[in-house]
DNA sequence: CGACCTTGATTGACCGTTCAAGTGAAATGG
DNA sequence: CCATTTCACTTGAACGGTCAATCAAGGTCG
C-alpha cells in the first residue's frame, strides 16, 4: 500500500501475500508478478538474484511486525496480576494484525520443512519470550509473590494456555466455535495461572 | 515395515514418509517411488488414480494411529489428579512414537494451506480432545472437586499448557535448550493447574 | 486365454531463470 | 540549445528442467 511507487517494495509486498497464503513452492515468480501487477515476472530478477533470495528478503522485511511481541518492555517489576494480562492481551492481539497473522501462516508451514528456519524462529522469537516469563517468573518468585516452583515449566504453562485461543483465531477456525472471547479466555488463564502459583501457604521462617 | 510384500501398502508408507519430511507439493510421485523401491514410477497410478488421491489415501491409513490419544477412554469419573498427568502424559508420548510425529508434521502444514483440512483437525483432532475436557472438568466442577470457572477457557488452558513442550520434542529443538523433562513439565503444568482450580476458598452463601 | 500387474517411453504443462532488445530520463558534449 | 551518449529499469520471448499423468506394450499368474 505505502509502497506502489517503490517496485522493489511493491515485489516484496506482493511476494509476502503470496508466500503467506500459499507457501514457499506454491507461490510462483509468476503469481508473484501478477499479484504486483508486473508486466513481467522477468522484473523479479532485476530487485533479486533468485526466488530464495526473494523469499528471505520478504522474511528480513517483514519480521520487525513482531517485535513489539517479541521483547516485551520492562515489566520485571511490576506485579504477575498487572504483568501477565498484558502479555496475554498483546500475543493473542497479534493474531488480529493481518500483517502479522500473514507472517505467522508463513512461518509455520516452514518451520516444518527448514530446520535452519526452525532453530531461527526457536532461539529468537519463542525462546525470547519463554526467556524473559523464564527470568520474570524467577524474580517474582524471589520477591515471594510466586510459589517456589520451576519456571520453565511455569513459563511454558502460561505461554501455552493462549495458544489453542490463537490456534483457533489464526488456522482452525472449528475452535472458535464456543464462542469464548479473547478477554474471557485471558481472565480465565490468568486467574487458573496466578492461583495455580499463588504463594499462600508462606514457610514460617520467610524473610525479606 | 509390514507391508513389504504388499505393492499398495508399499507405496502408502513411502508416500506417508516422503509426504511427512517434503510435504504435498515436495514430495514428488518419482521420489515415492523411490522410496519405494519401485523401478517405475508410472506402477503408482495403478492403485491411486492421482497424487491428490494418494495423499488422502495416506491419511485415511495412518489417521487412525492418533486414536488412543484422541478417544481419551472412560475416565469421566477419576478424579483430576488422575485424569489429568494421565492425559498429558499420553498427549506428550505421541511425540515419541515415531509414526505419530511424522503425521503431526505431515498435517500442521496442511492445515496452513488446506481451509478443508483446517476444518477436519479442528472439528474431528482437537476438537474432540477439546469437547472431552470440557466435559470433563464441568462434571469435576458439579462434583465440587474443581471450583466453578469457565470450563471451555480451562480445557484450553490445559492442552495448551502442554504445547510448548510438544513443540520442542516435534518442531523446534531450540526449546529443549533448558533440558526441561517431560515428566518435570507435566508435574509442574498439572500443579499449576490443579492448585488453580482447587475448590478451597468457597463463597459464605455455596449452596449444594 | 484373460485378468491382473509392471514397465519404459512419452506428453504437455509449468516451473525458475536467462537474455537480448528496448524504454525513457538524466548526464554529457559541442 | 539541441544532439548524443549513458545507464537504470523494463519487457517479451525463450531455455532447460521437472512435474503429474498417460499409454501401449509386455509379463505373470490362474
Amino acid at each position: 500500500m505505502a509502497e506502489e511507487t517503490d517496485r522493489r517494495g511493491q515485489i516484496l509486498d506482493a511476494a509476502f501475500e503470496e508466500f503467506a497464503n500459499k507457501g514457499f513452492r506454491g507461490a510462483t515468480i509468476k503469481s508473484i508478478a501478477q499479484t504486483a501487477k508486473l508486466q513481467s515476472p522477468a522484473l523479479i530478477y532485476w530487485y533479486f538474484p533468485t526466488k530464495e533470495d526473494l523469499f528471505q528478503a520478504v522474511l528480513g522485511a517483514y519480521a520487525p511486525i513482531m517485535r513489539a511481541v517479541l521483547d516485551p518492555a520492562p515489566l520485571l517489576e511490576r506485579p504477575p496480576e498487572e504483568v501477565l494480562p498484558l502479555l496475554a492481551r498483546a500475543y493473542l492481539a497479534t493474531a488480529d494484525r493481518p500483517h502479522a497473522a500473514r507472517l505467522l501462516r508463513l512461518i509455520i508451514p516452514e518451520i516444518v520443512r527448514r530446520p535452519e528456519m526452525a532453530d531461527l524462529i526457536g532461539k529468537n522469537a519463542i525462546g525470547r519470550v519463554l526467556g524473559f516469563l523464564t527470568t520474570y517468573l524467577a524474580r517474582q518468585v524471589e520477591e515471594g509473590r510466586l510459589r517456589p516452583h520451576d519456571v520453565r515449566a511455569g513459563a511454558r504453562a502460561f505461554m501455552g494456555m493462549l495458544l489453542p485461543q490463537m490456534a483457533g483465531k489464526l488456522l482452525l477456525p472449528a475452535l472458535q466455535a464456543d464462542g469464548l472471547t479473547d478477554e474471557e479466555h485471558i481472565a480465565a488463564a490468568v486467574d487458573i495461572f496466578l492461583r495455580g502459583l499463588r504463594p499462600d501457604a508462606p514457610p514460617a521462617d520467610a524473610g525479606a
